[in-house]
Parts: structure tokens; sequence; C-alpha cells
DNA sequence: TTCATAAATGTAACCGTTTACATTCATGAA
DNA sequence: TTCATGAATGTAAACGGTTACATTTATGAA
């Protein structure tokens, strides 16, 4: 229905080689014959197709984006910056999410394929064992990962360090006077990144010479963070006084469940984060967290890809910045009381 | 590179619509020569391309999203449910953000309708005067409009009733005993709907016999709350003693720039947003607000724009239920101080 | 067997671009 | 005026599918 080059060619009197060299500008034409060419375009309305294009040139211009969620912020910045970057550069976003599912992400990923996207922007649930990326190895389609760990397999990845970042949040609650430390955590086989910061927050822990933290795998989707918390808070005295939680939301979420629990945040009990979403800051109380750079990543994987795309760099992993940021939701240990004294010897070799 | 259908073909001796056929199941095959192709098929690897398929059946089984912002949940949350009614229908999108920006939206549609996208769903800044609705009408391109107040011009809209939704904010905060009423707002150019709100806000609360709430109209992007607000809290007695506001981030905005002020909410103000994300209820005080229900609005929006495709429906305005939900944030007006009760004469027709 | 009919398959044009190569045109030197 | 040269333009073949239509093959009734 729209008008085609062969259109606008009869219209002005030119081959469709006139055209389509004004168009892209991928040749001489003369002034005079331009005018004429250009008039025929706007009298039609003539919109290049891309799909011709497409299938002329064997490429398209376009990136997938195949991410777990856009209900957690922290996928939705990095999507954000992608969209930056690709825009910049004239690209087109295909996008999807996989609701942690991995027939999904199959499925998604074999339609992106389909559409022949230049290139795929993703995080993953485990990137050592992916059939996915074994899919785009196979087929020589160039990716790169987002927030998931620096891998084996040598996949080309823009993350932070996450194992570092986990030992720093462990180093932190220590030095607020925290020692019997815990973890709440995503399932970790969906979320490598999970595990990184679990084993990070463990060797700070044991480095501190804190008694080893208790981990808490829960259902990160439709969570009930009460009934998650409550074996660990039932009695009293041997609870965590800090915990450290995988992502900020969860650490919300926990924050709200003490609160119902009758625990005070961060009287009773510390809570840290992980992401630096940014309504942390509005919170009250503001929540403690580990910052990475979600947009900053999402650009520089956009980056990356199409410099790759235009057969410069070689693919490779960046590690960007991470931070702490410090909140009302983490504060010191309270004194402890006679009985802890006594149930943790642990307490003899205290720092500070 | 990849292998195309002629390779399949002469591998497995057939034509290719013999392999067409078999492919998309649109006509019979023999048992055994469907074996055979299948073979090919999978020896090759073949993956039908669909810019191919696009380009000869001229439609592309593509949607485009347009939004401001995805860093706003509610978009974020409305195109999550764009994406599952999509997948589900087996389409794939295409997906941008504008950033508010009006030239972007020009540039991103253009971008689409090159791809030739087979329909498209955005939110704009005003339907009534849009040059890419002009647009998208003059070329024949389905859209759907998701969160835009139904308009003059009859634009296929899903949305809810902000007018009225508006007018219970302001009716609940009067129930509570609130007479000064205030709103904070996001600019009215840059969002129909949050204009929308307020005149059903002012609507409310003159029908309550209110005095005029004063809106502030602010920068959305890069706001810095507190200053904001100072004018409004300058001076005391006169101040209101409940904001809506036009959105929840910008409430949540609000709750922190108050306590910053040394106000605090809900005893000294309160206040009530407007969306329903879901963090709201884990915040501290719990923030009040009209839920608008966004998966539902991009599921909604997404169907009715594919059953549009397939022939079916007229285009035609949906409006979906919103709820109150009451949080925290908002709580019973303070018994007015002797000065206010002589400053304010509205005080005499107070009900309950 | 023979033939009408239906089932299975094949042929080739078409979708809207790009682009290698061929052709025509203008220009200025000889 | 003629010709070599480079600039401007044109021709036609891809690109990877779909599909109307033509052709071949199988089926079963007479």
């Amino acid at each position: 229905m729209p008008a085609t080059i062969r259109d606008v060619a009869s219209l002005a009197g030119v081959s469709v080689a006139t055209v389509s060299r004004l168009v892209n500008r991928s040749g001489k034409v003369r002034d005079d014959t331009a005018a004429r060419v250009q008039a025929a375009i706007e009298a039609l309305g003539f919109r290049p197709s891309a799909v011709g294009r497409n299938l002329s040139t064997s490429q398209t211009r376009s990136l997938g984006v195949v991410i777990p969620s856009l209900t957690n912020p922290v996928f939705a910045d990095a999507v954000a910056g992608i969209n930056e970057e690709a825009r910049a550069r004239d690209y087109t976003l295909m996008f999807t999410a996989t609701n942690y599912d991995r027939a999904e992400e199959q499925g998604i990923v074999d339609a992106f394929l389909a559409y022949r996207v230049d290139g795929l922007i993703l995080t993953v649930a485990d990137p050592e064992d992916s059939p996915v990326l074994d899919l785009l190895e196979r087929e020589g389609v160039p990716y790169v990962l987002i927030y998931n760990q620096p891998n084996a397999k040598g996949r080309p990845t823009v993350t932070v360090d996450n194992v570092a970042a986990g030992r720093e949040a462990a180093e932190v609650l220590v030095k607020l006077g925290h020692r019997r430390l815990g973890m709440v955590a995503g399932r970790f086989s969906a979320s490598d990144r999970a595990l990184a910061r679990r084993d990070g927050f463990l060797n700070g822990a044991r480095a501190a010479g804190c008694p080893d933290p208790m981990v808490l795998e829960v259902d990160f989707v439709d969570l009930n963070a009460e009934e998650a918390l409550r074996p660990l808070y039932g009695r009293r005295g041997e609870a965590p006084s800090a915990l450290f939680c995988s992502n900020d939301l969860l650490a919300m979420a926990v924050v709200g469940a003490l609160g119902r629990l009758g625990l005070g945040v961060p009287d009773d009990v510390s809570v840290i984060g992980f992401d630096g979403l940014a309504i942390g800051t509005q919170l009250h109380p503001t929540l403690a967290t580990i910052v990475q750079p979600s947009r900053e990543m999402g650009r520089a994987a956009t980056a990356q890809l199409l410099d790759r795309l235009s057969g410069e760099v070689p693919p490779r992993t960046v590690t960007l910045p991470h931070q702490l940021r410090l909140g009302e939701s983490a504060g010191p240990a309270a004194k402890p009381s006679p009985t802890e004294l006594r149930d943790s010897p642990a307490f003899e070799d205290e720092e500070t």
C-alpha cells in the first residue's frame, strides 16, 4: 500500500538506483535530479521500507533485549540505558521479559533470531549452563551479558564485582558491631549474581571471624516475606542482628516484614540491600545498599555490542565500579544482652 | 550465511513451496516427504527468516511500544502486560522510551513505521495535539493509547477515569477532616492525565466546600522536592494539611521531602498518590494511593490492538476500574489550632 | 486397464530494497 | 571536431520467503 521506491522513481522519471542513492547519500546525484526526486518522495510520502532494506543488506540495525523482568527497576534502568545508547546509534530494540522462565527464554531467543537481530543483550539465569547462549555461539550471533557473573566460558559480560561487593556488605555490618549476620536471597538457581554476592558475604563474615551467616533462600516472585522470615526470628537471642538481602526489592520487603513482626529497623535488625534503586533514598528508613550503575551498565553493554558489530573491539568482560551507599536501615548493633554474651563465645575476638 | 529455504529444498530434493508448506502447515505434504524435509531442516539448522517472510506477506507480526520512561514503574508494569499479551499471541515488541521529549517521539515513530510494525501502543503528552498520532492516522497504521485521556478526536484509549479518581482523592481527604488541600503535579504540558486528575481534584474540593486547593506544578524529571515544597510550607498556618500527588513517585519524593522539612506524615501533612505502585505497600508509612491496573491496561491495549489487526473489533476506548488504596500516609486532620480557626472561616461548614 | 478426480508437488512471479556493472552524458584537451 | 575521461544515471540480479497456478502422481470407480 505505501509508496515504493519504484513509484518514486517513475514519478521522478529516474531509475530506482538514483532514488536509493539519494535516500542513502550513497552516491552522487545532480542537484536538479535530486530536487525532482525529493519532490516525488514528498508527494508520495515515501518512507523506505526497513524490511526491504534488511533483506537486501542482510542486517537489521536492531538489537534483541532479553531480561528476567521489567517489574524490578534494576532491569528497567538497564533497559533505559540500552535504549539511550541504541537510539543514539540509530539502532532499534526488540524487547522481551522472560519472567525467570527458561522455556520462555528459549522461545524468545528463537523469535529474535528469526527476526535476524544483529545482536543481543541479555541476563540469563546461569551463563555456565545456558542452552540459549550455546545456541548464539553456534549461530555466531554476537551478544553481551549484563548483570551476569563473568564466567568460565569467557562470555562477554558487563557487570560489577559481585563477590567483592558481597564481602563489603559483610564488612560494613561488622564495622557497625554486628556479629550474627544473615542473608536473604532469591533462588540461586535463577541468579548467578545472588550466588556470587553470597560467596563474598560468607567470605567477608569468616574473614572477620564471625560465625557463618545463615542464608535464607526465598522465592523472589510473589514472596511472603513475613512468612519467610518467621523461622529466622522465632526465637530471639540467636537470630541475626543484621541481614544482607540479595537485592533492594527484597530488602524493602524484608524491612516491611520485620516491622510487622515487631522488629524495628535498624534498632533491632539492620538491613542492607543490593542494586541502589533510586527509591531507596526516599524511604523511611532510607535503604542502605550497594549501588550498581545500572543505566551505565546498559549503555556500556550496548556500546560494546555495537562496536563489535562494526568489527572493532574483541569481545571482553567489563567490570564497572559499585559503591556502598549507607542508609538508615543499617545501624550500629545493639549492646548485647548478658544471655547473648553467654551464648556467643565468638564475641571474644570482637574488633573496634 | 544461515541456510535458506532453497538450501533446504535442494537438500531434501523438493521444491521451496513444499518446504514452505511444511514449515507453515499451510498445505498438505505426504508423511515421507515431510520427514525428508524435516531432516534437511535439522541438518542445516534452518531457521526461516522473518524478514523474508515479512517482505512477502507485508506484515511483520511486530508491535511498536512508545512510552515516556521506563524509570517510572507504572510504565514498566504496563509494558510487562503488553509483553505478556503480545508473546501469548506470538507478536514481537519493538520498544522505546521518549524521555518526555516530543522530538524523540517523532523520530521513534518514524523508525517504527520504517520497520513496518503492524501497530503501535503509546502514551503521548497530549493526544488532542499530537503530530505523531496525526501521522499514524494519515498512514492508516492502527494504534491504541494507554494512560492518555479519552479525547475529542475519538482516539482509541485504554485508561482509567482520571477525573473521577481525582475527585475521590479529594473526597477521602475531606472525609479525614482536611479542608486545606493541595496538589503537587508534574508538568501538565507533559501529561494530560495529571491535568485530568487535577480537574477532578479541584472539583471534589469545591463540591465539599473547601477553599480552592493550591496546585504546585513541578518538574518531574530530576526534581528537588524539598526545594519545590519550601514555598508552600514557608509559613505554617496556611499551608495545606493534605497533599494529592499526581503520581506515586512524586508522592514518595514528597513524603521524603516533608520529613526533611521537619513535617511528619501523616501527623502534620497527609499525602496521597496515584498509580498504586507495588512498593507503596512496603514503605513506612505505607503510601495511600489510587491504584490503576497498569499491567491489565497493557494487556487490554494489546488485546484490542491485535483484535483490530485481525479485522475484528472497531477502535474503541476502554476505561478500566481504579481503586482507592488507603495507606498510613493519609491520616485524620490534626485538630485545628485557634489561630487556624480564625484564619479559615471555611471551617464552618465542616462535615462529619 | 482406463480415466476422472483429488492429493501432492513444482514453477515462477512477487514483496521493496541495494548494488555491481553497464551505459550515457558532459567536459575539456588535443 | 574528436576522443578520453569521469560524472551521472540506468539495468537487472540478488536477498529469503509466499503463493497462485500448473503439473505430476496417487487413488479408486467403472
